[in-house]
DNA sequence: ATAGGGCTTCCAGTCACTGGAAGGTCAAGA
DNA sequence: TCTTGACCTTCCAGTGACTGGAAGCCCTAT
């Protein structure tokens, strides 16, 4: 299967399957003409790192993952700490971006948003 | 003031100061000996865009919001407009991290974490 | 005179793609 | 057979907002 397709069964962009083949996370086989050339297997862990990244965990993560993926032998320890890890990082950009919110929100009730030059935001911008 | 001083008082790396300059959000002045002077003026201005990269504003809506608080004619409802875009898209992004660490809470809590490699993690992955 | 710290510029790297250019390949229709 | 257009290839550059580091000038204290 050429990479349009496998890019359409994975859910991602060709040019992103062929980054990912830049950086060594997937090797699809080559044709006679050249062109990318991909399996069932190819398409699993396609599809696998499109999850990973969909649930926001960074390449390198996902090249650990998909090692871990691929190895029988694995403890699941390991996959927990991973996942553990990045899980305790999105709950800090939550935590962030939640306070931003909040300190935001208050800014943007407290502006009248007419044409006069008063403006509450730029003065907590100002503080 | 030079510009570590600077840099300690509007709580930005020096680093930064220089690369606000180079994308023209400041200008401060020069020293005979090449150095940069930063006045009081330049203070308020880098503790204004301090605040606001704090608040998550990108780099372009702190060149916008630096021109409205600079520009005494000022309708707030344009500084009001740019504070609430910025929040939909911070309001999005916290529901996007939800959705992931909710998704990620039931994996890791599905997940033995012991030596077996069985794992319902990378299942998850796999779908 | 020298040592150190601070200042300057410029270049490269980060992360994970994404856009675009230049050119080779393939299948279908005239 | 030729052409057209869609597909494929590689390579280079750009994104955002810095950040690290190198090479070299400047200032102050000893």
């Amino acid at each position: 299967m050429n990479i349009s397709e496998a890019a359409t069964r994975a859910g991602l962009p060709p040019k992103t399957i062929r980054y990912y083949e830049d950086i060594g996370l997937i090797t699809p086989d080559r044709g006679a003409n050249g062109y990318r050339s991909f399996s069932e297997t190819h398409i699993h862990k396609l599809h696998f790192l499109a999850r990973a990244r969909g649930l926001g965990f960074s390449v390198e993560d996902c090249r650990t993952l998909l090692a871990l993926y691929e190895d029988s032998g694995r403890a699941s320890a390991d996959v927990k700490a991973v996942a553990q890890e990045h899980l305790a990082q999105i709950e800090a950009k939550i935590a962030e971006l939640t306070a931003m919110r909040d300190t935001l929100t208050d800014l943007v009730h407290a502006c009248a948003g007419d044409h006069r030059p008063d403006c509450p935001i730029l003065k907590g911008l100002e503080q």
